[in-house]
DNA sequence: TGTACATCAGTGAACGCGCGTTCACTGATGTAC
DNA sequence: TGTACATCAGTGAACGCGCGTTCACTGATGTAC
């Protein structure tokens, strides 16, 4: 039988929505415990009844926004392909959108945290090892079955780099520029043509 | 007349030697002014007599270690090519070394801190900006003449992404893995096959 | 159905700590004569 | 060459502040009879 969630389940699951948009806007350090709970609605005192420390909110959170993100990412790809993209193509105009490219905090956590993660907590490691290889999966996923064996890495890769390039050179030409480039390499390389 | 340097001038250099590495190693928010003040063998009351603030120094410091390591990688192809390889295979082989995933410190400062850069303050994010302009510029100098326009940022985009995903995975097999896998994505699709 | 009590989610003040920054001082370096 | 003084790089104590964490308490929810 289903039991309805708590009244705890449903506050702790706002907190973990909260962390997950604010870890991929600011990074692992750029919230604090009080900064979430506050968006969340709450005061900071009554955390330490949700989460064991603010590591293991981390791992949570990022958990949370993988899965957020991963969701979001198979919708769009269903929408595209029901327009007659390829699973690669939809997901390549996917991730390197322009609307990638600004909503940070909707979008991949690995791409926002990609840097940091090395750097973290042996859980928030863990947690995200998990994430990059969940990400290689969900491209391994859009390849067709006859693909090159790593070619998933690969794309993975280069659909994290660029992003996070273009966020570096910022929300501007430039940015949505290299965006593109990488755009057409990767549709040029690994895509059948469109038809006409 | 170039004069010496005056003693002070050396030590300016030496913290940001040292910072250079640090920001590397544990991250724009890793370290703290003293943390870097005691690793150049200095009271931190002696910071604000070098920099104007602590962004100051991370501005100056992402500068320096991007041309550290431009110079490291510039001497890393060079010692390839001597061996027979294409500047491409160099660059390729160089970058997404074993190496280069362990030494983070010393390494790529776009791949040890892309995440982190859109969330500086104005002064770092100009330095990175002007960091990944390089990093594309310095890709563009290995490809031959005739090659595709914007070749360079794509290419430049997957090996900062596969450096990135091999470090969130570890020090490992499963790390070195990837970084195998995109050596030969990036060779098979872009550079002439090692004369036999 | 109504009352009495136990449980428990969330509050808000307080803690110790480390950070970026300031500043009065010290001791070494270098210049003037 | 030697002495007297000015300059200046680096010291170390102190500051205000925000952080992660703790805890005694409150008020709402839910159970027993």
């Amino acid at each position: 039988m289903e039991t309805a969630p708590s009244r705890k389940a449903l506050t702790h699951e706002r907190i973990l929505d909260t962390a997950a948009r604010a870890i991929r806007r600011a990074g692992f350090h750029g919230v604090g415990v009080a900064d979430i709970m506050k968006e969340a609605g709450l005061t900071h005192g009554g955390f330490y009844a949700h989460f064991a420390s603010r590591d293991a909110l981390l791992a949570e959170a990022l958990e949370h926004a993988g899965q957020q993100s991963a969701s979001r990412i198979a919708k769009g790809n269903a929408l595209r392909q029901a327009h007659g993209a390829s699973p690669l193509r939809a997901l390549v105009e996917g991730y390197l959108s322009d609307r990638h490219l600004s909503g940070t905090e909707n979008g991949c956590a690995v791409a926002a945290l990609a840097s940091e993660m090395p750097r973290q907590a042996p859980e928030v490691r863990a947690a995200a090892t998990e994430r990059v290889r969940n990400l290689v999966a969900l491209v391994q996923r859009s390849l067709p079955a006859h693909a090159e064996t790593g070619s998933a890495s690969a794309i993975a890769s280069q659909l994290v780099g660029a992003l996070q390039l273009a966020r570096a050179l910022g929300d501007n030409a430039e940015g949505r520029a290299l965006l593109a480039t990488n755009r057409r390499a990767l549709l040029a390389q690994h895509d059948v043509p469109a038809a006409g």
